[in-house]
Formats: structure tokens, sequence, C-alpha cells
DNA sequence: CTTTAGCACTCTGTAGAATTGAGTGCTAAC
DNA sequence: GTTAGCACTCAATTCTACAGAGTGCTAAAG
């Protein structure tokens, strides 16, 4: 629960004197709340320093030379830049969440059942929910889990379908045609050929195919092929995306709304977006942070999930960086965290 | 290919004279391509009846009365009514595709491969592409297919998974925990049971489970119960839907969208509207005829797929209700036709 | 009886000017 | 170092005037 270490990926921030930070955390506060931007009496007004509106456009106008704050235009307030945020992220305290929504999770973990995808779809409208922000749920690939059962199946003359199940839960099928009609005892014997073969392997462990030319052989040979076939990393992959309407609330302007939504249609794109944040040990990416042109207008908050301290995925939230960090990013922790224990529940509890 | 028939769901239109069914089209058409208000010069200068404007404006002030025309107010063009469009698309002659589209379309289906959900999912993005309104592919739920095999897999502990194969190529998984650990050969042999109770039988299929109280038994109970445990209708359809960020494109109003968006998310919803629509025998519902409010602003497009005649899912278009029917109804009927020639083709072709 | 030209009327959208007001930067005094 | 005071800037708002699109009606023509 503890907040995870977080770094500025570019320079490491060097700390700002107390009442700058405290113009900065107040002219953030403000500019989240209103989405306008922050004139300087306004921040003399909430503030409690007891201090001028001069002195503080003083002191604002040495943070927009730090680059902490920009002007749209002169006469105008101040708005934080990216920059601006993160120094208020880093320096957050670890917020709380709500104590409705606190209800509401734990409800929700209290009720769910049913298999890993339900519960992941189920959560990203949850955490969508909580926030309303657009949730991003990524549960891993089973490119580390192993076979437990790999069975061939005849659908149709030459069509049929191989079922895999892997360790943890997940269940993958290919469909295999061979060129020729395979009787129901070949089809049999290939599916038990399939299974002494794959039980125990993983996707990425290189199995010894029969070389032999007789049907059996044949079909485990397509089997397996079209088995490993699959991408190792994305492909297995599941994303689940709950609130994207409320893209439509929380940005302004067609445009980026239209941006934004294109982006989510991408389930690889926001996959990769998500493990590179947590690739960087990061909780939250700003703006350019995570390098990515389109979505300038956005941060996007993550949290890990884990089984057994393994990464076993990670939940998400994408807003505009003038989002409410403290609460979205108490809400992606609870959800990450609850979701971690449910996995690690299940094998004990049931 | 040919047009189904179409019928207003309240009241049978009756023709109109054909001067009126003239203008009532060229202002749709003009409509539809600028989005605004049509007035009667631009009427009486584009359609080819030699006939002022004057003559136009009497025309229109009939249409008006008989609620196919609409004026936002008065000293603007007209826009038609729901009624108007219907009237509109009834008549309407069977658009054809351009040829972009069409090379497009081939080359899809000439080169698609894999699962059907991922062919579904796919084809959602070209219709999607094709037109640029929302797309809807529905995939029907496997109600009535029988089921190919079953199997009980142990994961861990006391953590089961039934997977079961159905006929129609699809695979559902469910979780069986029971309260106690069975071993290796009880689960074997509760797997060889399921298969024989299951094996040929739909999930509407009453099946004569074992009343003893040893592990196999409660095993099997527990995974049959499981199993047709699930919604007959709902549950087991797939929803696939593509191009959500041309709703920001095609809608006005940030709240429209919203609420566009708001009810895409609500997957079951919109396979019931797509069933509703089929039922009624519609291809198109626009505005009001759907009878559902928050998509008093949209038309939606839908034409059926069919697996060796039976249905089998559909294909539809969601767009403002100034849509280009003409195009839209072109690319989702041969989309349809190419989904259907697809799975037909799939058993003789592989 | 239908069509049309003509005309007065209505309403919206836009452009420009004036005004308001929030907020700044600077300076001089505290 | 802090602050009050003040001139200045710029966006947003309001108001007015006007142009333009389009209608509805009427009276004349076919």
């Amino acid at each position: 629960m503890a907040r995870r270490a977080v770094r500025t990926p570019t320079t490491t921030a060097p700390d700002l004197d107390v009442r700058k930070a405290t113009i900065l955390e107040a002219v953030v506060i403000e500019h989240i709340d209103t989405a306008q931007p922050v004139g300087s009496s306004a921040v003399a007004a909430s503030s409690d320093l007891g201090v001028s509106s001069a002195t503080v456009r003083s002191e604002m106008v040495a943070l927009e030379h730090e680059g902490y704050l920009a002007q749209p235009h002169t006469s105008a307030g101040r708005i934080p830049t990216d920059k601006g945020y993160r120094y208020f992220v880093d320096h957050l305290k670890s917020g709380v969440l709500g104590t409705v929504q606190q209800q509401q999770v734990k409800e929700f973990f209290a009720g769910v059942r049913g298999e890993v995808e339900d519960v992941l779809e189920q959560t990203s409208t949850l955490l969508s929910q909580l926030t309303s922000y657009t949730s991003v749920v990524v549960g891993a690939g089973h490119a580390h889990a192993t076979v437990l059962s790999a069975q061939l199946v005849n659908l149709e003359s030459r069509h049929h379908l191989l079922v895999t199940v892997f360790s943890d839960g997940s269940v993958a099928k290919h469909s295999v045609t061979p060129s020729f009609v395979a009787t129901p005892k070949e089809v049999m014997e290939a599916s038990k050929q399939l299974n002494a073969l794959l039980i125990g392997t993983t996707l990425e462990t290189r199995v010894q195919v029969p070389s032999r030319h007789d049907h059996e052989a044949i079909l485990v040979r397509e089997a397996v092929s079209t088995l490993h076939a699959q991408q190792p990393v994305t492909d297995g992959e599941q994303v689940f995306i709950g609130g994207s309407s409320k893209v439509a609330e929380v940005f302004d302007g067609v445009e980026t709304v239209r941006q934004v939504l294109a982006i989510l249609e991408q389930e690889l794109l926001v996959v990769s977006l998500v493990q590179d944040i947590l690739d960087q040990g990061l909780s939250v990416a700003i703006g350019s942070e995570h390098g990515y042109e389109p979505l300038l207008a956005c941060a996007l908050i993550v949290a890990p999930v884990t089984i057994d301290g393994a990464p076993a995925g990670a939940v998400g939230l994408l807003g505009p960086t003038r989002m409410k960090y403290r609460e979205a990013m108490a809400a992606a922790e609870v959800v990450s965290a609850n979701l971690t224990r449910h996995f690690a529940g299940a094998d004990d509890r049931g």
C-alpha cells in the first residue's frame, strides 16, 4: 500500500523551496478543480502562507522560468506544465479513497466470482466508475504458463480445433486444418500424442515433433506449429477498457476526444504503453513523459497486479493531465491490491 | 443481394406523388451532404423537375404537414424527420459499393484466416473503415450448438476448469471448485463421465446427473450445473465494436457523443437492439424507430449473417440519422454476404 | 386550378466596436 | 524581502448593425 518510488524519467527534479512548492501545489490543485488558468490573487487567498499576491506573483515568474508553470497568454493566470504536474505527483501524500468508494470496492471484491476474464472486465468497469476516468486493465499473456492439457477435437470434415489449457487457467484454441480427412481414431491418437508432447511445456519450449508422414504425425506437427506461431508477448494478452464514454466527459475538444478514442481502439498500443510505464518503474506518466505524441493531453496512471510476486498484469487510468491524481492513484492502487489479493486468494479460499 | 423488404413499424406509409417524392429525396440528399437545413431554391436548382422555388415551397409545406419534413425555426430551410428518412430509405435504389471499397472487401476476405472471434473482430474494423461509421458485429451464442467435447482439468488444489468445445467451434470454460481436493484419478473419471453425459447435447438439453455422493459424482454435478447456469441467450454472444472513435466524428455535441459511447459500452443492450431490429424484419432503424430514447439521434443499419440458412449473427452500422444510407447499407450487405460465404466456405475449402 | 414572380417579413449568423475584468509586470515605498 | 499602487495587456462578453437566406402570402399569368 506504500507509494511506489516515482522518478522523473529525464532529470531528477531538485526540490523547490517550501514557498514555491506551496504555490505550485496551490496552482495545480486549483487548476485541476476549475480547468482555468490560476491567478496570483487566488493563490494568495487559498494557500495559508500569509503573503500578498505581489509576492506570489514574483514567485510564479520564477516557477515559470524553471518550467513548472506556463502562461496561455500575457495577462492570464498560470497553468501547470507537465513538469509542474510531475513535481506535484512526486510530492503527493498518499491519498485515501472516499468512504463511498471504499465501500464499493469492498462489495465488489466480496461478490466477484467467475473466470479471470470476467473478473478483469468487471474490474475495469469498477475502476472507471470509481474515478470517472477511462480505465485500462491488462491481463498478462500466458507466455510463462505451462500447458496442463492439450486436446484435438474434430469439428467438421477437415476442420479441427486444438484446445490448450494453461496453468494460469487460460484456454487457447487454434484451428488445425490438414489437407486430408482424418479418422476419429487418428484424431484421438494425435490428441494423445499432443498431450504427451506439450504438457508441462511453455509456449517458448521447443518440442520434438514426430517427423513421420502418417496422418497422426502431420496433425501433431500442424497443431504444434499453429500453437507456437502466436506472438509470444502480445497475443494472449487481454485488454479490457472500461468507461470509454468518460473520454467525452473529461477531455474538451472533439478532436482530442476522437484521437484518444482512436488510440484506445488499438489495444496492442495500449498494452505496450502500460508496459513501458511499468518498466520504467513509474506509476504515472504525464503528458509528454510516455513519449507518445497523440496522448500529449493525457496522463496515465498504472499499478501492477502480481500473482505470487510475479507480474500478472496491471490496472490503469487514463485522463487529462489535469486529472485528480490523488483520488485516481488511490483508486488504482486499492484496486490493484485487491486484484492481487483476489488472485492469490482464489487458490486457497476458492 | 436483393434488398430485404423494409416496412415502417408503425404505419404503412402511403406513396407520395412523384413530385413530392422527388422533393423529399432532394432535401434528404442535400441535408445528408451538408448537415444544413435545405431551402426551396436549393431543391428547385438541384432536382431536375423544371419548377420554380415557389412551387417547391408549397409542396414543402404539404410535406411538413404530412410529417416528412420539419423546420428548425421560421425562415430556415427544412430538414427531414425520421419519417422523411424512412420514406427515403424505403424507396432507395440498391446502392453499390465504391470500387475502392469493393477492392478492400475482396482483399480482406481473401486474406482473412483464424478463429471465428478474430475474423469477427477484424470484420468490425473493416466495416468501420469502409464507412466511417461505428460498426457492430454480433456473433450468435452457442445456444443451439451441440457439445463435441467436455473436459475437466485440475488447475491447482480444488480449482478445476471445465473446458467445453461446441460444434460451432466455440470453446467455453467454467470454474469448478468443489469443497474437497480431488485425486487426479477422480478428476479423470469425472471428465470421462462428463464427456459421456454432455456430448451431443445443447445447453438447453436436460441431462441426467448422477445422484451419488462420491467425489466424481459431485464434480460432475457441479460442472454440469455451472455450465448450464449461463444465460441461454446473452452469454456466449460475442459483440465486437469497431471504430468507436468515429462517434466523435459523425455526431456533433459532446453530450450526444458521450451518450452514444455509453450505450456502446453496454454490449448486452447493443445485442438486444440489433436483435430487435432483425426480429422486426427491418434492415434500418431510424431515430425513434428502435424505441430507445438515448439513441434518438442515431440510425442503425443491420444485416444478418447466416450459416446454412440459420441465423448466426449480424453486422451493423451506427451513425447519425443523417447518415449515408446508400453507401452504408451497401457496405453492411456486402460484408454480411461475404461473412456468410466465408463461414459456409470454411468447411469445404478450409 | 396550377404555377410563378414579387415582396414583405422573420430569423440567424457574423462582423465590428465598445466594454469589462482578470491578471500581469514594474516601481517605489515600507 | 515584501507590498501597495498603477498602468498595461489581452481575452471574453455584450451590443448593435447588417447581410443573407428563406419563408409565406398575394396577385397576376398560363
